[in-house]
DNA sequence: CTCCAGGCGCCTT
DNA sequence: AAGGCGCATGGA
């Protein structure tokens, strides 16, 4: 019995049902920690790691369809990090009343576990730009520079995330055709540095944290902020706690009512206080404010 | 029209 | 160490 469920699990098939629970598929992927995905008839459309895929939310799991058959499903589960168990993750939060209040406001959402150079690019890409803008410049880039592959329905393709190589042979002038900006120069010089093996991206995770956020601070156009986002979403760093407008907003406003504090007081404060899993922590407090502002 | 957006690098104190 | 400013672009 068992020795045929392993053989149909293995057989290559277009689709799977991964089960989860305390999984909002939807607020997750559009909640600003991944940039390609497309909201189609119900279904959530996107690429990753070069394999498109379509995600739909049903009772007790998520179900994807793919354009080709695939037989070993281990990229979507960690992509999704569909074995995380939430509640675990949230009873390590401080219990205060701005992560009460936040985790009321948003059940279901979920940290991402994306390519690293993807995330990287996408987040060097992010600086001082609204999330639609950033979906819009990473959308032209892969559309531009990306490699083709197919979708599910017939003649439509859909488009790889380039490579840092394929970034890397580019010229600026190419980049800012992307809408880019002066984004397109940290781009291109962090894609060469890579490209010439002289970051290895790969080596990152079995780093500490400390050293890795040291590598990536040393990439043009990444700072403090966005060396945390690569080590959260990119790597899985689940301390890593990225300190940006909104959060500075979060803190301020919830924590430090009375007095003002900067942002290098806030890093400090936050590394305290939120604990192994400080990153869940701020993706609620991240997408908390964005809906409360949003009125 | 002005203001600001999931910041960073560089230049002043 | 800490604060101010310019940087491209587009949406509100």
């Amino acid at each position: 019995m068992d020795s045929d469920r392993e053989k149909l699990a293995s057989v290559p098939s277009h689709q799977i049902t991964l089960p989860v629970r305390d999984y909002d598929l939807g607020l997750t992927l559009s909640s600003g920690q991944a940039f390609r995905w497309q909201a189609v008839e119900g279904e959530w459309e996107g690429v990753i790691r070069g394999h498109w895929v379509s995600l739909k939310p049903v009772p007790g799991g998520i179900v994807a369809r793919t354009a080709r058959p695939v037989r070993d499903w281990d990229w979507l589960r960690e992509y999704l990090r569909a074995d995380e168990d939430l509640n675990s993750v949230v009873s390590h939060f401080p219990r205060d009343p701005a992560i009460h209040a936040a985790l009321a406001a948003c059940p279901g959402l979920r940290l991402l576990r994306q390519d690293p150079w993807e995330c990287l690019a996408s987040f060097i890409l992010s600086s001082t730009k609204q999330i639609v803008q950033i979906q819009q410049i990473v959308a032209k880039l892969c559309e531009r520079w990306g490699e083709a592959i197919p979708t599910a329905d017939g003649d439509r393709l859909a488009y790889a995330f380039p490579s840092a190589e394929t970034v890397a042979a580019l010229e600026e002038r190419d980049l800012r055709e992307c809408k880019m900006g002066f984004r397109a120069a940290y781009l291109l010089q962090t894609a060469r540095i890579i490209a010439e093996g002289k970051l290895d991206l790969e080596e990152l995770s079995q780093l500490t944290v400390g050293t890795a956020r040291e590598r990536l601070e040393s990439l043009p156009g990444v700072g403090p902020k966005i060396a945390d986002c690569v080590l959260l979403f990119g790597y899985g760093f689940q301390e890593a706690f990225p300190v940006d407008v909104w959060i500075l907003k979060a803190l301020q406003q919830l924590y430090f009512p009375k007095r003002q504090v900067t942002l290098r007081q806030m890093r400090e404060f936050s590394r305290g206080h939120f604990g192994r899993f400080a990153g869940y922590a701020q993706q609620y407090l991240f997408h908390y404010m964005r809906t409360q502002n949003r009125q």
